[in-house]
Parts: C-alpha cells; structure tokens; sequence
DNA sequence: GCCCTTCCTGATAATGGTTCTCACATGGCG
DNA sequence: CGCCATGTGAGAACCATTATCAGGAAGGGC
C-alpha cells in the first residue's frame, strides 16, 4: 500500500480525479476540521479561508472526495448530510460524539460470527455501516461539571 | 414486559398517542409490507387499501410509529428515507437486501470487547448503528440464474 | 513550451422530499 | 354526554441537493 494520506496531503485525496486550486482548498478545509461537518460549513471554510468557491463546487468535490474514499458520509442531522475527513485507506468505522461532533477511527468489529448467522442461511452479505455514538472525554467532562 | 408488540396488533404501535382510523390503516399497511419502503410507497398502499390518508398524514404517522418504536428508518435510498416495519422490542439490527429491499433482524454483534476500546479511552457509547447490505437468498438465486 | 481535449467552475434555476399552516374533525377521558 | 387536546387534509412553504450551460483551467502528448 504506497498511497499514504495524511492530513497535509489533499493531492491525492481526489483520487485519480482532476484537482484544482479550488479542490485543493476544500480538501485543506475539510481536513483541518477535526469533526463532523455539513457542505454548509464547509464551503463557509473555503470562502474563510480566502479561496471563494461556489456552493455546487462544494457538492461535486465533496462527491469526488467520498468517491475516492477521503471523506465518508456520518448519517445526518436536521436534515442535512453530515462528512467527515478521514485519513485511512483501511476498513474501519467511526465513533461520533453527539454533542461536539468529533469523529474518532475504530476497528471493525464484525468477524466471521457475526455475518456467519445470516450467510448459513443463505445471505450473502456484501457490506455494511457500523457507527457508534456518543460523548468524546471532553464533552463527557464538560457535561459532568455543568448542569445537565 | 407485557407490551407485546405482534404483526397483527397495530393497536399499541403508536404507544401512547391516539390512534384514529387513518393511522390504523396505515400501522396495518406498514406491518403488511414484508421489506423497506418509502413514505411515498406506504402512501399509495393505504390509498390502495380504501383508506385514502393525505400525504402529511403518513408522514406524521410515520414519525409517530418510529418514536414509538414501531418502525425503523433503513438509511436512505435515491434521497427519499426508507422504512421498515420492526416488531420486535428486543435490542437487534437490520439486514437489507440491496435488490428486493427486504429486511430481516439480525442479532447486535457488538459486545462488550468491541466497545471496550473506546471506554477505555475515556469514551461514552450512548448508541450505534449496525445494518448489514446484501442480497437475501431469493435475490442471489435470481441473479445467479440470470445475466447481470 | 504549446495545443487540445477533457474536466472543473460558478450563478442560477429547477427539483423533490419533507415540514408547516390553519381551519375542521375526531378520539378518548371525566 | 361534553370538552379539549390531538389528528387530519390540501396546499404552500421550505431547503438541501442537483441540473444546466457557457467559459476557463488542468494535464497529457508532442
């Protein structure tokens, strides 16, 4: 495995795909989120960032990037899509804090046991979504000291 | 635990709130559908079943069922939100078939040496998500048989 | 370095699932 | 039986996402 991503390189982050000045910086934003965030937010960092991009540029390069596996879809929230960066090229899933929308890489915990039950049954599974939610340490600490 | 919950009782499927003759039809509706559906789907079959309800209506019967527990949401497919009937009030999850859309309940794979990584780094796991995709026997006899 | 093709960009309109509004009907408890 | 909270219905409103289309830039080949 030489395709090696981590946060400070969005070359290769669109895959084989074409990258512009406006890609690069929207890989740069979103990897420098260190949680979930909506294409909102996202384009609000690019334009921060001072490299305006259009809305619908956000959408196809968000696109790309969860096409090329840089970016993955975590659920959503008041109805709109949430992603977060995600810097593994290994099978994993996410845990995601409820309350600061950190996002944290886990193992996967599904073996031969777990999909062993339904494929003797004549399933064939070919994928799956395993997401866990909860409090990250800080937000835990933050809510025992404060008023629920 | 007394709340049994059975395909045919769509009484007590809205847990506490009324039910009126709409949502009759449409707890009964859904229970009958033996895979995920969409609102839109669930819409027609009532309409089908000489219980016209407003669109509105189902939607809001819908989000009742699923706070109460009834009905569960199965991610989303061609941006419209896909539903399953559940009755089973035991902690599980979900198998989907990707072709027919059907759902079967699966076990929760996820022990205690999978969410110990993560508490043991100070991490509260308050929920997850589990849902496995594939294809349900009959589909994978269907597409063996024939040209993809 | 230059060209040429392909793909990306941006502003806006269009799309479509979902939710809101409000007057009216109805369920269920006392 | 009567009251009042709650559900209903039709349509409009909402809003995230996608399509459109002319123009511009990326990048491989020469």
């Amino acid at each position: 495995m030489g395709r090696a991503r981590t946060t400070g390189e969005t070359k290769g982050a669109f895959g084989g795909a074409r990258v512009s000045r406006q890609r690069r910086a929207i890989a740069s934003a979103a990897a420098r989120f260190g949680s979930a965030f909506t294409v909102e937010r996202l384009h609000a960092a690019v334009t921060d960032a001072g490299e305006p991009a259009g809305l619908a540029t956000v959408y196809r390069a968000v696109t790309a990037l969860v096409d090329a596996g840089s970016l993955v879809g975590i659920g959503t929230r008041d109805g709109s899509a949430l992603y977060a960066w995600c810097g593994r090229d290994d099978h994993h899933h996410h845990f995601v804090c409820t309350r600061c929308g950190a996002v944290r890489g886990i193992e996967c915990p599904l073996g031969e046991s777990a999909l062993g039950a339904v494929r003797g049954e004549g399933y064939t599974v070919t994928g799956h979504d395993v997401t866990l939610y909860g409090l990250c340490p800080d937000c835990r600490h933050a809510r025992d000291g404060a008023t629920p």
